[in-house]
DNA sequence: AAAAAAT
C-alpha cells in the first residue's frame, strides 16, 4: 500500500489514510490489457473482441458501411448547412463559443490520425456518415447505429442558437469560487496527479473548453482543481465531498472530455448489431457509455440539466432516467440514443431488465452521493447494476464515487468497486463558510407558527426562503397556512407527485413563488441557488442534514440567513449544533451552551444504543480526546498504521471515517435508528 | 415519531 500524500497546499499534515480494505482482494491476474470479460468470451466478435478494453479507455474506432452520403459535403457542413436552413442564413456565433472559431469546422476534413483509416482515404471526405442532426437537439443527437459512421467525436458540431439560450440563459448557476478558496482540499493515494489551477491547465479539448465558457465559469473550484487532473489520468477516485462544492462538473468535465476525445469506441457497433437484430430502429438498446447514479429524482435531473450544458456541440447524447415519470417516454428518449445516463438506481435496474439499456461499454462509472443511497436502502440495486451485469469490471472501467461521508459501508463499497484509487477530502463548505449567518432561536411549538410569520414579514418580498419540516403532513399542513395567510408559497415532499415536485422547484427558483416548504427531499443535492434564508421549522435528529439544509443559502457569493426553532424536542441535537456554531463561528446563545452541557451528563448514563440517525456517527468525538470543535477521527480500520487521530483545524466537519463499530447513519444488522425501526 | 425510491 503506498497512499501518500502527493499535494498539501493548505499546509495539512501529511498523512497515511489508506484503507486495508484497498487491497483485500487481489486482482485475479491483475487488470489485464486483454481482458474480456464473461459477457464477451466465446461471443461471435465480428469486431476486436478484446478491442475495447485492451486500448484501456481509449476504444478503437472501426469502420461500419455507408449507405447514405452527401457527396462533396463534410458533416460538418451539412449540419451547417441545415443550420441555414433552420435559421433563416448564417450568423456569426463565434462570439457566444468563447473564441473557437469556424476554422473548426473548415479543418474537420483534415482528420487527425486516429481517423485517417485507409477506409477514409478510400472514401473522401464526402462519404461521411448521417450527422444531419448533430447540432441541433439537446446535447447532440448523432443517431449512431443506425447508418452512421463514426465522426470525430472531438470536434465540435453545429452551433445551435436557440439550444445555446437555454441551455446558459439560466443565469450563472455556477459558483462564486473566491469563497471557496479557503476550503482545505487533502488528496491521498499512489501517484496522485498535481491539481491544476485553471481549467487550461489541463487539456480538455475544444468542445468542453466551449461550454466552460458558455457557462461562465472561470476558475475551477477545490474539488474541481483536484478531481478533474485525477479522472483526466484515468484513475479511480474516492471524492468526500458535500453538494455545492461545484463536484457535478467536477467529473463531467473530464468524463465527457475522454469520450470526445476517444469517441465511442465498440459501443458504436454494439448498438448497431443491436439495432439489426432487431430489425427496427425504434427497439435498439441503447449502450451508455457513461452512467451517473443519484440518490434522488431531483438530483439526478439536476446531474443531467448540467450535462446537457457541457454536452452541448457534441455527439454525446446524456439522458435520464429515474421513476415517478412515464418511462414510456424516458424510453423513447433512450431510444433516440443515449452516451451519458443518470439515472436512480430503481429506475435503472427496471430498464436494464426490460433490455433498454446495456452496459457492457460503459467505462466510466460515477455514483453521486453515495452515503445517502446507501442510506436510503440502494446497495442490493447498486450491487444488481455494477457487479451482477454486464458492466465491465473495476479496472477496466473507470470510477469514482462521492460522498459527504466516509463510513465503514461506503469503504465497503469503495473497496468493491474501486481500483487503486485516489482519496479526495474536500472541507465542509457550509459550515466553514462564515457567509451564512446561522441563528438559532428558542420558539415552543405552538409558537412556531406566528414566529415564522414574523420572519416571513422581515424578510424581502422577493428573496427566496426555504422553510424545512420534518414531515411531510406537516408540510402540507404548513403550506396550507401559509397560502391561507396569504403568502406565495408552493411545497415540495415525498408523497408529492413527481410533476408536483418539479413543478415546485421551478415555481420556487423562478421566483413565482418565495418561500418553499419542504422535507429533507429538498435538503440535499439541489442546487438552487439565491436562497436568501432557510428556515428550520423543525430541527432535524441529524447534523448532517442540518448542515446539508443551511447549505441551501449562501451560495454564489451572497450572503445568506439561517435560521433554526428550538425547543425541547430537539434536545438530541444540542451538542453538535453547538460545535458546528462554534466551528462556523456564530453567536452562541447561552441557553443551548448550557443545554449542551447537561445533555453531554445525561447522555453518558445513556449508553450506546442509538448510533443511527445521526447520533453514532458522532462517537468518533470520543477518540478524538475533545479536542475542540470539529476536528475529524480520520483513522479509518487501519487506525494503528496510518497515523492516528488528527484533527484538521476546522475545515474537515465530516467524519469520513469510523472506527468504532457504530459508525454512520447506515443501517446494517442489527441497528436501531432514532425512530427505534 | 420519518424520508426517500421501481411499479
Amino acid at each position: 500500500m503506498s497512499h501518500v500524500v502527493v499535494d498539501n497546499p493548505h499546509g495539512l499534515d501529511q498523512q497515511l489514510a489508506a484503507l486495508d480494505l484497498n487491497s483485500a482482494d487481489g486482482q485475479g491476474g491483475g487488470t489485464g490489457r486483454r481482458y474480456i470479460p464473461p459477457h464477451l468470451r466465446n461471443k461471435d466478435a465480428p469486431r476486436n473482441a478484446g478491442n475495447a478494453y485492451s486500448t484501456g479507455r481509449q476504444c478503437g474506432y472501426s469502420v461500419a458501411p455507408v449507405n447514405f452520403c452527401y457527396p462533396g459535403l463534410a458533416s460538418q457542413e451539412l449540419a451547417f448547412y441545415h443550420a441555414y436552413s433552420a435559421f433563416g442564413g448564417y450568423e456569426n456565433k463565434e462570439g457566444s463559443w468563447g473564441g473557437a472559431s469556424r476554422d473548426s469546422y473548415n479543418s474537420f476534413g483534415g482528420r487527425n490520425d486516429r481517423t485517417k483509416s485507409s477506409f477514409f482515404n478510400d472514401r473522401g471526405a464526402g462519404s461521411r456518415g448521417r450527422y444531419e442532426r448533430g447540432g441541433f437537439s439537446g446535447g447532440g443527437s448523432s443517431r449512431w447505429g443506425e447508418d452512421t459512421r463514426e465522426d470525430d467525436w472531438s470536434k465540435p458540431t453545429a452551433p445551435n442558437e436557440r439550444l445555446e439560450q437555454e441551455l446558459f440563459s439560466g443565469g450563472n448557476t455556477g459558483i462564486n469560487f473566491e469563497k471557496y478558496d479557503d476550503i482545505p482540499v487533502e488528496a491521498t493515494g499512489s501517484n496522485c496527479p498535481p491539481h491544476i489551477e485553471s481549467f487550461h491547465d489541463v487539456d480538455m479539448g475544444e468542445i468542453v473548453m466551449g461550454n466552460i465558457a458558455l457557462t461562465r465559469y472561470d476558475r475551477p473550484t477545490p474539488v474541481q482543481k483536484y478531481a478533474i487532473p485525477i479522472i483526466k489520468t484515468k484513475r479511480d477516485l474516492m471524492a468526500c465531498a458535500q453538494t455545492g462544492s461545484g463536484k457535478t462538473a467536477a467529473f463531467l468535465l473530464p468524463v465527457l472530455s475522454q469520450i470526445y476525445s476517444d469517441g465511442p469506441g465498440d459501443a458504436l457497433q454494439a448498438a448497431k448489431n443491436n439495432g439489426q437484430d432487431n430489425g427496427r430502429y425504434g427497439r435498439r438498446k441503447q449502450y451508455p457509455l457513461s452512467l451517473v447514479l443519484a440518490p434522488t429524482r431531483e438530483l439526478a435531473l439536476q446531474i443531467y440539466d448540467e450535462a446537457r450544458k457541457f454536452a452541448y456541440r457534441s455527439r454525446v447524447r446524456p439522458c435520464v432516467v429515474y421513476g415517478g415519470a412515464d418511462i414510456g417516454q424516458q424510453i423513447r428518449e433512450l431510444e433516440r440514443g443515449c452516451h451519458l445516463l443518470v439515472a436512480t438506481p430503481g429506475r435503472l435496474v427496471d430498464m436494464m431488465e426490460r433490455g433498454k439499456i446495456g452496459l457492457d461499454y460503459c467505462n466510466y462509472l460515477v455514483l453521486d452521493e453515495a452515503d445517502r443511497m446507501l442510506d436510503m436502502g440502494f446497495e442490493p440495486q447498486i450491487r444488481r447494476i455494477v457487479e451482477q451485469d454486464t458492466m465491465p469490471p473495476k479496472g477496466i472501467r473507470q470510477t469514482m464515487m462521492f460522498s459527504a461521508t466516509f463510513p465503514k459501508e461506503i469503504q465497503i463499497l469503495a473497496r468493491d468497486f474501486l481500483e487503486d484509487y485516489i482519496f479526495l477530502a474536500v472541507g465542509r463548505v457550509g459550515s466553514t463558510s462564515e457567509n451564512i449567518t446561522q441563528k438559532v432561536v428558542w420558539v415552543e411549538d405552538n409558537d412556531k407558527r406566528s414566529f415564522l410569520l414574523d420572519l416571513l414579514n422581515a424578510t424581502g418580498k422577493d428573496s427566496l426562503t426555504l422553510v424545512f419540516v420534518e414531515t411531510k403532513k406537516g408540510a402540507d399542513a404548513l403550506e396550507d397556512f401559509l397560502y391561507r395567510e396569504g403568502y406565495a408559497c408552493t411545497s415540495i415532499h415525498g408523497d408529492r407527485s413527481q410533476r408536483d415536485r418539479e413543478e415546485a422547484l421551478h415555481q420556487f427558483r423562478s421566483g413565482h413563488c418565495p418561500i418553499l416548504v419542504a422535507t429533507a427531499v429538498a435538503a440535499r443535492g439541489l442546487d438552487i441557488s439565491n436562497v436568501k434564508h432557510v428556515i428550520n421549522f423543525d430541527l432535524p435528529s441529524d447534523i448532517e442534514e442540518y448542515v446539508h439544509r443551511i447549505g441551501r443559502t449562501g451560495r454564489v457569493g451572497n450572503l445568506g440567513l439561517a435560521t433554526s426553532f428550538f425547543n425541547d424536542k430537539n434536545s438530541n441535537i444540542t451538542k453538535d449544533l453547538l460545535d458546528i456554531l462554534v466551528e462556523a463561528k456564530q453567536e452562541v446563545p447561552s441557553w443551548l451552551e448550557s443545554l449542551a452541557y447537561e445533555h453531554q451528563h445525561k447522555s453518558s448514563t445513556r449508553g450506546r444504543k442509538r448510533f443511527s440517525g445521526g447520533f453514532g456517527a458522532r462517537d468518533y468525538r470520543q477518540t478524538s480526546g475533545g479536542s475542540g470543535g470539529f476536528s475529524s477521527n480520520r483513522t479509518g480500520r487501519g487506525a494503528g498504521g496510518h497515523g492516528g487521530n488528527r484533527g484538521f483545524g476546522g475545515g474537515f466537519g465530516g467524519n469520513f471515517y469510523n472506527n468504532d463499530g457504530y459508525g454512520g447513519n447506515y443501517s446494517h444488522a442489527g441497528s436501531v435508528d432514532w425512530w427505534g425501526n
